[in-house]
DNA sequence: GGGGTAATAT
DNA sequence: TATATTACCC
């Protein structure tokens, strides 16, 4: 394998072994990704200086052509791997990545070779140099104005981490304070709409419902990515609206209106959840992929100064 | 406009 | 089945 890579640029084409389809999904990705105007030059640190030692990275040592002819062979025989026996080795670590990392999200075409546990290919791209973004992207598969038709937003997939963040969230807020809007924005994720989270949210709260009002759960009708993940205390009743609800269903008038008093924090956090003790950027090359956010104060000292570095607001009272 | 719930669609 | 969308209400 691997002759035909050559300075970036994959010249694939050859079907000894992929059957028509796989060929077409190959080229149709090669289609998406970018030139070399729009890769990083090699000569260029991926993250700046001063945001290197905030996070105690060492220094990237250089890379020549070999090293990258020789990432490029790597991948492209994992992805080759992958698409060509349902055996996959490497690239299933790195699809395993994602989907603890980032947003699934199905193409509108779903393609469950593709899709199906996590991966995507066209969200493959783009996760660049950690700090504009140190958090979760929902991609919707047009943000590359290009082919792709207009379609709608990609369907999102509420992956264990991304509801564990949602939750975390709602805890913090309390129940009677998380709303779409404010948990759209805490979570700070990007390209999660209100509208998923409000879809989630309605999910979660009859999930919680069932909890509390029945107080005996049925595993059978639970769904399994809520009971993955505690319920936290401050969900339980926090509020003191009581649950009043009546498990009524009939009519809605569950205006919970008590002075919801002081809402501790109603501002946004920047990502890199304390939840990580896993890398955050799964997907560019290795050369950051060994970072790792301590969870325990992320926004502390380090973090903190690299927030300010990026001119993000470190929510000061952000303590898990 | 935004939130909640239920029903329905995909 | 999971998620999105819609309708209807507050």
């Amino acid at each position: 394998m691997g002759e035909e890579v050559n300075a970036g640029k994959y010249t694939g084409g050859n079907h000894d072994e992929g059957d028509c389809r796989n060929d077409d999904r190959v080229s149709e990705w090669e289609l998406g990704l970018p030139n070399a105007d729009d890769l990083t030059p090699l000569s260029q640190p991926l993250i700046s200086p001063e945001l290197a030692s905030a996070f105690s990275i060492s220094p990237e040592p250089r890379r020549s052509m070999i090293d990258v002819n020789r990432a490029s062979q790597n991948t492209l025989s994992s992805i080759r791997g992958e698409l060509s026996s349902s055996n996959s080795v490497n690239f299933k670590s790195f699809n395993e990545e994602r989907g603890k990392d980032g947003m699934v999200v199905e193409g509108e075409e779903s393609d469950p070779d593709l899709v199906g546990d996590g991966s995507d290919s066209r969200k493959v791209r783009r996760i660049d140099s950690c700090t504009e973004e140190s958090e979760f992207r929902a991609e919707n598969g047009n943000d590359d104005g290009s082919a792709r038709t207009a379609s709608k937003r990609a369907r999102l997939v509420w992956t264990p981490q991304l509801h564990k963040r949602f939750v975390e969230v709602v805890a913090h807020l309390g129940i009677k304070n998380a709303v779409p809007k404010t948990i759209m924005q805490m979570m700070n994720v990007e390209g999660l709409t209100r509208e998923n989270v409000a879809s989630h949210l309605q999910k979660y709260r009859l999930y919680l419902k069932r909890m509390q009002g029945g107080s005996n759960e049925d595993p059978s009708s639970s769904d399994p990515l809520f009971t993955s993940t505690p319920v936290p205390q401050s969900l339980h009743e926090s509020g003191g609206s009581g649950h009043g609800h009546g498990h009524g269903h009939g009519h809605k008038h569950e205006h919970r209106h008590g002075n919801v008093g002081h809402v501790p924090m109603p501002t946004p956090m920047p990502y890199p959840p304390q939840m990580m003790h896993m890398p955050r950027i799964s997907v560019l090359p290795r050369m950051i992929n060994d970072i790792t956010f301590d969870s325990e104060d992320w926004c502390s000292t380090q973090m903190r100064s690299s927030f300010d570095l990026m001119n993000h607001s470190c929510p000061a009272g952000t303590s898990f």
